[in-house]
DNA sequence: AAGATTTTTTGAACCTGTTCAAATTTGAAC
DNA sequence: GTTCAAATTTGAACAGGTTCAAAAAATCTT
């Protein structure tokens, strides 16, 4: 696809994204100009728009990093914790941390995130590469949890997990209270509610009305687009 | 607040707002320019300015303007349904019915969506009076419906409704299947299934559950800012 | 190393939302 | 009808994201 991973050129693409974030961090994302990454660069606009093809691909970067960052970290975090809540409560935590330094600019990225079609949406086609790594991490929580979870909706927690993680992001960002504390209220008592509906999830009474969640959760989910060979 | 309706700019007001939205519904949103907009209306943009505050501004105006002419229509809509689910159905019929043919442009009202601080976000304190009215309907439906809801879950409904409502309307708009069908599927399985569990929801034994989804919902909703003297 | 080719960089636009001081028009008071 | 203030309109800017042809630098070929 991209013709060349090119030599050097990720050199300046680095300098040029470092540059950007550092002034997003401290200025917001509107209030920094092309103008002032550019110069701060130490290039011109033209050429910054060589590395990046708009402001926004420069947040999709850091979105970008940001996943492979936390690749690493998973497999050593739920080593450390044995039951479905703490699991899932740690990949959500590990996210936020990452985040927090940019929380002010994030609402720059998730603006659109209503928008599924905008690449920036991490409901996007664009995004679908960072967001299914993103998803594996609740796969592997899932995986190695104290749970067990009903064949048919296996497949689907998952992708469940992630998008209750995008909720809270979405609340987290906007959240104005100190230290972001109702965040962490809203996430210490919805989790234990998805916990114990799972659990009740498996008894055998409840496979009719399982099926009617599942069924109702399909027609949500856009069929994902077979891919042309 | 606004020094005086003003005599016939009012005029002047309603051409430039029919002459953007036909644009808006013909071009898009974002492919119609303010430009066009002024020349459509036979004005300088500036004079276009002076009657709007942005070209985010048109598009609250036509928020605002169907909210009002929906308000006509609602009684006697309330009048032929009996049953809960018919009753909330039909509000949100209504609704769809009369955004059909600004679907496309509605991208761009929903795009801030995510962003309760934007004003023109559904959530935004900007847009409280609209939103108050709408939640209003539901209010509507529910007082006359044939389901008892639960002491403490009255006071929540209809805004939850109202938000489920928002729900379907993103989705309807995204939705790119022949007629938005998809999202009448969604609508007609979802909506049987609110209304069980409302009607679960009154089980004595169900007491604790519904304490512990009220409680969360208190955390998640922002707690309105008390109106000083 | 000269020439050819590709990658980067530059600088000057362009576009569109928005602002604003300076007219012009309107309407009320006399 | 003249006068004055307020309401409206104009035209010319500005800002910031984006584009692009032409120049410069780096790389490759022989």
């Amino acid at each position: 696809m991209t013709p060349a991973p090119s030599p050097k050129a990720e050199a300046t693409r680095a300098r040029i994204l470092h540059e950007a974030l550092a002034r997003f961090r401290e200025k917001g994302f509107d209030a920094t100009t092309m103008r002032d990454i550019a110069q701060a660069a130490g290039m011109s606009l033209g050429a910054t728009y060589y590395h990046f093809e708009s402001k926004e691909a420069l947040v999709m970067a850091f979105y970008e990093e940001s996943q492979e960052a936390l690749q690493d970290r998973i497999p050593e975090a739920m080593a450390a914790h044995r039951d479905l809540a703490s699991r899932v409560r740690e990949v959500i935590r590990l996210r936020f941390e990452q985040f927090q330094p940019y929380r002010a600019m994030l609402g720059a990225l998730f603006r659109n995130a209503a928008d599924p079609q905008h690449p920036l949406s991490p409901f996007s086609p664009a995004t679908k590469g960072i967001r299914d790594r993103a998803i594996a991490h609740f796969e592997e929580a899932v995986r190695g949890g104290d749970v067990k979870v009903p064949k048919d909706l296996q497949p689907h927690l998952p992708r469940l997990l992630w998008m209750y993680q995008m909720g809270l992001i979405l609340f987290w960002i906007h959240d104005r209270s100190e230290g972001q504390a109702r965040t962490w209220t809203l996430l210490d008592k919805s989790l234990p509610l998805i916990v114990s509906a799972l659990k009740l999830a498996r008894l055998p009474l409840m496979g009719p009305v399982r099926g009617a969640a599942i069924d109702l959760l399909t027609t949500v989910l856009e069929p994902e687009p077979a891919s042309p060979a």
